[in-house]
This record gives C-alpha cells, structure tokens and sequence, in this order.
DNA sequence: TAATAAATGTCGTTT
DNA sequence: AAACGACGTTTATTA
C-alpha cells in the first residue's frame, strides 16, 4: 500500500489492527513522520539491554531513522534508538509490531502494541532555522572583533593564524607584549575550566623563561574557583554572553540573528 | 473548561484555533498529556538563547511538567524544558501560544502556533515496569556476590562497609593481602578510565609504604588505554556486562528480572 | 545546595 | 573508525 500523492497525511482515531498496520507501514516506506499512540511493551538489545513493561505510551517514527519512545512523565524517552536506524513493520500474533534496528552498533529495539488509540502519519515540513546564541562561540567572536572587551590593548593572535594546539579559545599579546591564553566559559567557570586554562598556559611555558598570562573569562566564577585560580597564578575577567552578543550587533551593525550560529 | 470525567481524552483533527485553545487548555489544566501536531515557531530564553523559525512539529507537554519540541528529524528535541515546569495557554494575535516557565533556573520556552494539524489530549496509563541490566552497578553486584570472577581469592570489602572515597567501586584484599582497588567500566575501558583509577590508586598509596594494586574491569581496552595501564602499573582484567548478568542469575538463582535496577 | 560520576548519553570535529 | 570535548547536556548520588 503506497501513499497517494494527494493524501501524504493520515490520522487515525482508534483503528484496529490492520488498519493500523496499514497506515504505519505505508508511512516508514514513505518516509514519513509516524505517530503511535498505544498501550505497548517495548525491549531493546544493544549497548545495554532493557524491557518495558506494557502501558499507554507516545512513540515517534521519524524519516531519517530515530525513533523515540515516551512515556507520560520524564524529559527523555525511555526507549530510543538514533538516526539512521532501519524500522520494520509486522503483524506478529495478532499484535503490531515495529522493530528498529541499529546495524552499527549491533542493537535493536522491539515495541509491540497491544492497543492503539493513534496513528497519525504526516509529511512534516520544516526547513525553519534553528538559531543557539550567546554561545562560546559568539563571545570569542566578540572579543576577536572587539579586543578591549578582554583588556585594553589586548591584540588576538587567533585572528590572523591558527594556533597549535587549536584546543586554546583566544592567543594573543598584552600592551606589555606579554602572551596571553585565553579560556571562555559562557556560564560561571568551574575548577575544571580553571585546571584546564592552567594546562594549556603550561603548554607555552613548558621549557621557556618567557612570561605567560592566562585569563579566565566568563559570566562569573564558580565556587571554589576563585581560589583555585588565585592559587595557580591565573587572572578573571567577567564577560557576558550578552555583553557579547550585543558588542557583536554594534560592531557590524548587523541584525543579532546574523551572527547566530546555525545548529 | 474542565474536562468531565467520562471524557478524558480528545482528538481534534484539523480543528480551529478555538477548539485547539479550549482542548489544550482544558487538557494542561487537567494534567493530561497534550500532543501538538503543527506549524510553529519557538522561542527560549534561559541559561543559552534560541529562535526556531517557522516548521512542522510536534510538541508534547506532559502531566509532570515536562515539555519537547520535536522536528521530524533528530533523536534530540530541538526545545524542551524539563519536569517541574509550569505551562500556560494563550490565544495571541490570533495564534495559540503555549508557555513553558521554569522558575528555578529562569526559563521560558514559547511555542506559537501558525497551524494546527492535530491535537490530542490524553490520559495515559502507564505504571508498566522498567527494567535495564548489564549496567556498570550490575557488574559490581556480580563481583560482590561472586568476587572470583575478578580474581581466585579476592575478598571484597565494599560489601561489608562503606569505603572513605566513595567513589572508588570496590576495594579489597587478594589472596597475599595486597590492597586492591577496582575500577568497573561496563564498556571499553578508555584512557580517561585509566587516570581514574591511577587517582584512586594514588589516594591509598600517598603517604604510605603499602603496596596496592589498581584493577581495572572491562570488557575490553580501548586504544590506547592498553599502554597507558602498563605505563602506569595498573592491571586489567577483562569481564563482560554479559557475564555479570549470568553470574547474578546463577547466583541466586532467581529469573534475571530480579536483579534489573528499576530506573 | 553543591560536587561528582554515569548515560544505550548524543553530537560535532579532528586524527 | 577512533578519540576528544561540549552540551541549555540530564540524571542520580553523595557530601
């Protein structure tokens, strides 16, 4: 049974079985979103192996092979399996049944629906961009496009040339011509971006004489990171996401979602 | 709008900003668990920032609070916010908007409705168990019960009482009463894990002449960590999640169901 | 409340 | 393909 042209969409209010299984074999050959909403049990095999008892849950098809079971309370499903995966449809003992399989990782994950209250198959278009600022990136951005956000005088080395090792955020000079590392955090630093800043610091002065500052920057520090800085000999100066984002808007006179970055 | 007792689910196909306002409204106010099928757009402003423009999705909103913003790709959700938040229904400029604070961490996740292809209101029974083995405390358990699986004659002392750190998964003594420190991993160890029980090693041997071992369980040495392990005077001892299982289910002789940790 | 470790983490990038 | 790090990580556990 393939989808007519003209009717991508299916939405089907307690069907039975064959009906059902009709709707949703048609929908994964088609490619389509499809919707089960039913009293299931579901069992996986992979990486880990777990069995879910029967109950009224969410499950979600979609057409580049995730799949997602949900129960009535929690953020994560309780059952899933990741893009890519291949789904097959069956009747199996007068119950349908979808398998996913996941080649690559040698897993598989079984729901079996008893009851179904909802089958719904839809041709979802959504080309809408996704736009995350105030990332990490933005601020180095910022900095990069601004450098007295960090400290006056300050020249970005970063702008010009990749680094070495090109895990460090911002290299660059002081007014003194003093290396500077700098580590971006877009939320309160922990000790372990503090320990982090310290290493990489290291990696310049290991078997130098020369002088090397490392800064912290970030909205704020974390609890105990204070000391910890302090004690390693690092500096901290507070910067904002939005601090940036708007240094960002003002620096090119650009609308902020230009310099949003795409996910 | 309240639902009545012998109502307690609705399924409106294709229906009116009207009819969609009242379903859901009346559903969030009677905690059911709501699915909205339709063109949306999706702000969220809290700990990062996002603008999703315009698209087909589906959105959950469950009765614990939680709430997913579902492209038709992607095991993750685009957007969401996690149990414990407070939803809120509007009309808006004539689009169906819903709400979604979090108070705690100050978060507002907005979805506006252009279109509404489906919307379902419903009261999902699910108290069906979840059981995952072959977890990393199953393999614990496995070695406590039986611990000649890590070695002829190790004595655990995990068992008997808390260990100071209690990080470390077990400790106890080989036959020559040699301290050992173990360290399960349910995957392939990596190097990280090696480190990690280097640390935990340095934890019993600092400050002290007593010799102790570090034994890290895994069913297998990823790349790298082979080297690493020598390098650093660790040992390895290979034991499968599988294994585990079977050790429990012989063990106590009870159906392996027994022994699943209920998440 | 804060810190820490685990997760079927997922997801990207780089080696 | 493996490895490494980031994530609006989330979640559970422990101090």
């Amino acid at each position: 049974m393939a989808l007519k042209k003209d009717s991508p969409r299916i939405v089907l209010d307690r069907p039975n079985i064959d009906e059902a299984y009709h709707a949703v074999k048609a929908g994964i050959s088609g490619h389509k979103t499809v919707v089960i909403i039913g009293k299931c049990s579901v069992d996986y095999e992979g990486r880990a192996s777990s069995r879910l008892e029967s109950g009224e849950r969410i499950v979600l098809f979609k057409p580049d092979g995730s799949a997602l079971v949900h129960r009535p309370r929690d953020y994560a499903p309780v059952n899933w399996q990741p893009p890519g995966s291949l789904f097959r449809t069956r009747l199996d003992e007068g119950q349908l049944q979808v398998r996913v399989f996941r080649r690559k990782e040698n897993e598989i994950l079984s729901a079996r629906f008893e009851e179904i209250t909802l089958v719904a198959v839809l041709d979802l278009r959504d080309k809408g961009e996704f736009y995350l600022y105030a990332s990490e990136e933005d601020m180095k951005r910022a900095i990069l496009a601004e450098p007295s956000l960090l400290e006056e005088g300050f020249r970005p080395l970063t702008a010009e040339r990749p680094v070495e090792p090109g895990f460090i955020d911002i290299l660059g000079f002081d007014r003194a011509n003093t290396l500077m590392v700098v580590e971006i955090k877009r939320k309160a630093a922990t000790k372990e971006a503090v320990k982090q800043l310290r290493r990489y610091v290291d990696f310049f002065t290991a078997g130098s004489e020369q002088k090397v500052r490392g800064i912290l920057v970030a909205p704020d520090l974390a609890r105990g990171a204070q000391r910890l800085l302090a004690s390693l000999g690092l500096e901290f100066k507070a910067l904002s996401p939005q601090r940036c984002a708007e240094t960002l808007r003002k620096t090119r006179g650009k609308p902020l979602t230009e310099f949003f970055v795409h996910q």
